[in-house]
DNA sequence: TATCCGTGGCC
DNA sequence: TGGCCAAGGAT
């Protein structure tokens, strides 16, 4: 940690020669639309680019502003957001995209943006380094990564966050020095996704190489350490499809907060550590055996036994819904199996 | 501080 | 196949 940091001029000399086209992002030096901005931060919360991309899409051209996001029914927002994850995500949006359309636009200060619902320390910290040019290096899981190698930290996650950051920080002195925190961010980022990579970096064609502590030492790879995860519980439960004369089928609500929170769902038992009792909502006469679905979460695992049936009405409690209704993965699984069943 | 919260791709 | 990983936040 005594190191002196690498020159942040070649790291945004790369950037300019290798920077990648994404949907959200302004050419270099160019001030970026804080709502793109922010609407890509929120969608790249532990998930993918390549992820993100269609739904950035389409939520872009749906709703090209913040003040149109803000006007647009709630369901019509979930619904758009339906299979992305992190449901919270996408209430949080509504909610701070209502606050901010009130404010008359995005605050441009770390502490205001991070006031905001769904708006962290990464976040503010993203929004304001990206669209405004705030002197700060927001620090994910790229970042982390190559500030624990270029100054070789082997403390292991999570307890190492405050040393990781502190180092993370340092990176960026120079950046802000010379003006550039909004593409030295993004330089950043791309530097961890594309060359300071989990596993295999290729340290040979990095522009830091030859700053690199952890390189220097041959450990680049083993960094940064982790610690273990807890093991997965298996959870089991029972989802039943119906589905009615005219092909609709029926789904109900779930509760507004909580996993899958204020989505669409296939009524079923609850999700318990051995397979409940199951109570089908209607006495149809042919339940068929869709098959089991397994879904892994973050922090358990789910065995979903399906079951479907056709009716001539879908008993009350059931929202009628066409089979094409926006619904999160697990469900969608579930209605494929369900429906493939009722052939 | 620890737990909860989705999903898909990769090796 | 299974564990890891991804531009984390809320409580």
């Amino acid at each position: 940690m005594s190191l002196d940091p690498p020159s942040s001029a070649l790291l945004l000399r790369w950037y300019r020669a290798h920077r990648r086209e994404l949907p959200w992002r302004a050419a270099p030096g160019v001030r970026a639309d804080p709502y793109r901005v922010w609407l890509s931060e929120i969608m790249l919360q532990q998930t993918t680019v390549g992820a993100v991309i269609p739904y950035f899409r389409r939520f872009i051209e749906r709703f090209p502003t913040v003040a149109a996001l803000a006007q647009a029914p709630e369901d019509d927002v979930l619904g758009l957001w339906a299979g992305l994850g992190y449901y919270a995500r996408a209430r949080n949006l509504i909610a701070c995209a209502r606050v901010v359309a009130g404010m008359g636009g995005f605050p441009e200060t770390i502490e205001a943006l991070r006031a905001l619902p769904g708006i962290g320390g990464y976040t503010a910290a993203a929004i304001g380094a990206i669209a405004f040019d705030r002197p700060v290096v927001p620090v994910d899981g790229n970042v982390e990564r190559v500030a624990a190698r270029i100054f070789a930290i082997e403390a292991s996650l999570p307890k190492a966050k405050p040393t990781i950051a502190a180092a993370a920080a340092r990176l960026g002195e120079q950046a802000a020095a010379r003006r550039a925190p909004s593409d030295f961010a993004q330089a950043l980022f791309d530097l961890g996704a594309t060359i300071c990579t989990p596993r295999n970096p290729s340290c040979m064609i990095c522009p830091w190489r030859d700053a690199c502590s952890a390189h220097r030492r041959g450990i680049a790879e083993e960094l940064p350490r982790k610690e273990k995860k807890a093991v997965r519980p298996v959870r089991f439960g029972t989802v039943f499809l119906l589905r009615d004369s005219v092909g609709m089928i029926g789904l109900r609500r779930r509760p507004p907060k909580g996993l899958l929170g204020g989505m669409f769902e296939l009524p079923g038992t609850d999700w318990e550590s051995a397979m409940p009792e199951t109570e089908p909502p209607i006495a149809a006469t042919d339940w068929r055996d869709a098959g089991t679905i397994r879904h892994v979460f973050t922090h358990f695992e789910l065995s979903l036994r399906v079951m479907a049936a056709s009716v001539v009405v879908l008993p009350r409690g059931l929202t009628a819904a066409p089979v094409d209704t926006p619904m999160p993965t697990l469900m969608r699984k579930a209605v494929t199996a369900g429906l493939a069943a009722l052939r």
